[in-house]
DNA sequence: CGCACCACAATTTTT
DNA sequence: TTGTGGTGCG
């Protein structure tokens, strides 16, 4: 037994050897990593280097366990091993017996990898953490349960959800499956969907449940509230728990409820999880929901060593029922929690930081984080104000081909943006100036209509009650039953409190369903042989058969459209979805594969090698980073968006979203606005963004057009633009005085003559040279309104097509 | 049953 | 302006 200075002394000396072995790491992250035991809040700022401690923290479990944060001594440990280590830490170069001699001596009851849970929001979140922690620590990772909640949801029900009345093999129904379901509601009750909208309704059914209130709870709320509009939401709640009860399916509120209810409700099965994780982490701590914050306390509950990170602000997803309360109140919630900051960004550059600290300084609930950088100021942000739209898109294509003119790659930027909407303007812009890019968001294979008929097919093979599956493929390639004929066929199986396929397989011995008996015999029959052809074959000779008897294939190659042609190239693609899972599964089955596509709504960007610019939504670059980044339609009324004006909490969200947009630019980072905009056929004056505003005018270089907008237009917002931007360039001739008595400008008293462009006077084999790609021979011109396109063939980036007005200011004539 | 036409609404969307 | 969903006709 050592003496208690040894001890100490020892203990004080395993942290250090422990802090060495993750050497590479600033002093706040390297808390991170070696505070393991008990509860731990994560403020990780936007750059700071999240993931690299999420995965060292992890590392450190499996190899030391509590080694670094614990006082007490194993009993084995002797004075000549505290000698030891106290020589090994001055060693710059010690040999391996050394090092794994030290290790022994360090590690403290180190955590099997099936001990830690780690929980991410999405599969490609938890997809890297998986992969970088394998890289770090060898296959051992592969026992880490690195899952979404949704996933690991699933995990824990397909064991224990009988438990609950559920069958084990229940399907999971997506947000398009819920919406025909809760449209099936209302019209059975016969209410108007333009009164109830279903994206509405199941937004309140939602909402119920993440405060864990099942209908008839909710309906007993609702009445006890006696809001008439709220119990009538309340019984198209009942009706959908009804229909996905008989259908055995859960929808995604649902797997984290149920799990919830059933960790809650059975000892046995919080017991067993809660000694299994000793170590639970909880990623994007900022966007987890009421649920997910119970399910992560549950599953903490009997260890209490529970990691969560996050930042508050960067919660941008307060619409879908996130709740910013979960992050602020940690510490009251776990009460000897230790909290860290990450406050060191290791992306931008100085101004861009100021400017994103800047404004969301404005934010009252917060917590409070200052980012720095020992990057150096870089270069000042700009704001640009465009006169409309198009000449916003053609600032920023300008930009762009400046950008690429001084080498930077096309990948390297990026442009986001408020409201998809947005992107027209913006493809237009880069399309006429032969920029490539891409549009990130928008569809998703697995919500493309042939993707999910394919799976649908595949569901009813799995299990023929799915009544909503079967309805969408039962005449899809056409089999001649009618919507009436299945309205029928309904009517009877809720009657009986029957499957439709039960209905459908004996509709010879029904009277009413005697006329199309035959036609559903085929279906049934095809049906069948499916589920004998599945035991008998693998699963991709499987499905390229599926796609041939069930005539989906056939029907689609009739048809020669572009169209039809993509969707069948896309039917065939969900075949190498199903190849990559037959690699990775552990035990793959038909059931399998369902479960993983169901939650794997993403097959995300595989095409990342592509050299283009990436054009998205401000929430869809969360995470990301890019060296120059566009930030377009900094507006009023757009972002902020006119509802979030006026509303404390929404303006602070759009805040957090500003914030998350400002920091994704690693180097240079542009604000553009425009003046006038058209947006959904409807033209609007629209003053700069207050987001722009709270940027210090030392950090922004502004340019554009910049307006004199009179007094009263300012004066709801405050806006004063002049004050503000000193350094801004006037506008050479004084702006006419606006008819008074209109709100908004009207174009011609507000946009200046566009310059007179020198338009390039060019046929075909003049030489020309483009700033951004070098010399090249004009191939074709083909004039086409006021403009004309070009096709150039550039002696290093091949053949380029671009709108000659756009092309001019960045061209010359070669002599 | 399929197609064409018109009305209507329209932030953001990890599962 | 754009896309979607509902209705009416061939």
């Amino acid at each position: 037994m050592l003496s208690e200075e040894k001890q100490l002394q020892f203990a004080a000396l395993r942290r250090r050897v422990i802090a060495q072995a993750f050497g590479n790491l600033n002093p706040r992250q390297l808390e991170g990593v070696l505070t393991t035991e008990g509860p731990l809040l994560l403020l990780a700022g936007a750059g700071s280097g999240k993931t690299t401690v999420l995965i060292h923290r992890i590392a450190n479990l499996l190899r030391y366990g509590r080694g670094a944060d614990a006082q007490e001594v194993p009993d084995h440990i002797t004075e000549e091993d505290v000698r030891f280590l106290a020589e090994y830490v001055e060693k710059t170069a010690p040999d391996e017996w050394e090092t794994s001699r030290a290790n022994l001596l360090c590690a403290l009851e180190p955590a099997a990898p099936w001990q830690v849970i780690a929980i991410t929001f999405t599969n490609k979140a938890a997809g890297e953490l998986k992969q970088r922690l394998e890289e770090k620590i060898g296959p051992d990772a592969r026992d880490v349960w690195a899952a979404t909640f949704h996933s690991a949801c699933v995990r824990i029900l397909r064991r224990d959800i009988e438990k609950l009345g559920f069958p084990a093999s229940f399907t999971i129904y997506d947000t398009d499956d819920s919406l025909r379901v809760i449209k099936e509601c209302l019209k059975e009750l016969n209410m108007d969907d333009k009164a109830f909208q279903p994206r509405t309704v199941l937004g309140y059914i939602s909402r119920a449940k993440d405060e864990m209130l099942l209908a008839q709870a909710y309906l007993d709320q609702c009445k006890a509230k006696g809001d008439f509009r709220l119990q009538k939401i309340a019984n198209v709640y009942l009706a959908y728990e009804k229909k996905l009860w008989a259908a055995g399916a859960l929808d995604f509120d649902d797997i984290i409820l149920h799990t919830v209810r059933l960790l809650q409700g059975f000892d046995d099965v919080r017991t067993y999880y809660q000694r299994k994780f000793r170590y639970v982490l909880i990623d994007e701590y900022q966007d987890t929901n009421h649920l997910q914050y119970l399910l992560a306390a549950l599953l903490a509950g009997g260890q209490k060593n529970i990691c969560v990170v996050g930042d508050d602000d960067q919660s941008i997803y307060r619409f879908r029922g996130a709740t910013i309360e979960n992050i602020l109140s940690f510490e009251q919630e776990y009460q000897n929690a230790r909290v860290i900051r990450l406050e060191q960004n290791y992306r931008s550059t100085g101004n861009i930081l100021e400017a994103a600290n800047a404004v969301i300084r404005n934010n009252r609930g917060r917590k409070g984080k200052n980012l720095w950088t020992d990057h150096g100021e870089g270069e000042k942000v700009q704001f640009y104000t465009a006169g409309n739209e198009r000449e916003e898109g053609m600032y920023v294509a300008t930009q762009l081909l400046r950008a690429y003119g001084e080498g930077k790659q096309w990948r390297d930027c990026a442009v986001l943006y408020r409201m998809n909407a947005l992107s027209n303007q913006i493809e237009m812009a880069l399309k006429s100036n032969s920029i490539p890019y891409r549009v990130v968001g928008g569809f998703r294979f697995f919500e493309r209509a042939e993707v999910k008929d394919m799976l649908s097919y595949l569901c009813v093979i799995h299990n023929p009650q799915d009544d909503l599956r079967l309805l969408r493929v039962v005449n899809n390639p056409p089999r001649g039953i009618g919507a009436k004929t299945m309205e029928h066929a309904r009517g009877i199986a809720a009657q009986e409190g029957r499957s439709l396929w039960d209905v459908l397989s004996n509709a010879g011995q029904i009277p009413a369903l005697k006329k199309a008996a035959p036609k559903f015999q085929t279906f049934v029959d095809l049906i069948r042989s499916m589920q004998r052809l599945a035991e008998e074959v693998d699963l991709p000779t499987f499905y390229e058969t599926l796609i041939q008897a069930s005539g989906y294939g056939e029907m689609l190659s009739a048809k020669t459209d572009h169209e039809s042609k993509s969707r069948l190239e896309n039917i065939h693609e969900l075949s190498s979805s199903i190849s990559g899972y037959l690699e990775h599964a552990e035990d793959p089955s038909l059931g399998g594969f369902l479960d993983e596509v169901a939650l794997y709504t993403d097959l995300d960007s595989v095409e990342e090698a592509d050299n283009c610019v990436t054009l998205m939504t401000m929430h869809a670059a969360k995470g990301l980073e890019f060296p120059v980044v566009f930030t377009v339609g900094m507006e009023e009324g757009v972002f902020p968006g006119f509802r979030a004006i006026g509303e404390e909490e929404e303006l602070e969200e759009e805040r957090r979203l500003c914030y998350v947009a400002l920091t994704r630019a690693k180097e240079r980072l542009y604000l553009t606005c425009a003046a006038q905009r058209m947006l959904f056929g409807r033209t609007s004056a629209n003053l700069p963004s207050r987001f722009v505003q709270e940027i210090p005018a030392e950090r922004v270089q502004a340019g554009g057009k910049i307006r004199r907008p009179q007094q009263e237009l300012l004066s709801d917002t405050g806006w004063s633009g002049e004050e503000r931007f000193s350094q801004v360039q006037r506008p050479a001739a004084p702006q006419p005085a606006w008819p008074s008595g209109t709100r908004a400008a009207p174009a011609a008293y507000r946009k200046p003559a566009p310059k007179a462009q020198p338009m390039l006077d060019l046929r075909k084999g003049d030489m020309v040279r483009h700033s951004a790609f070098g010399t090249g021979m004009v191939l074709t011109v083909q004039s086409m309104g006021g403009d004309a396109l070009l096709e150039v063939a550039f002696d290093n980036v091949g053949t380029k097509r671009m709108m000659l007005k756009a092309a001019s200011q960045f061209m010359t004539k070669e002599s």
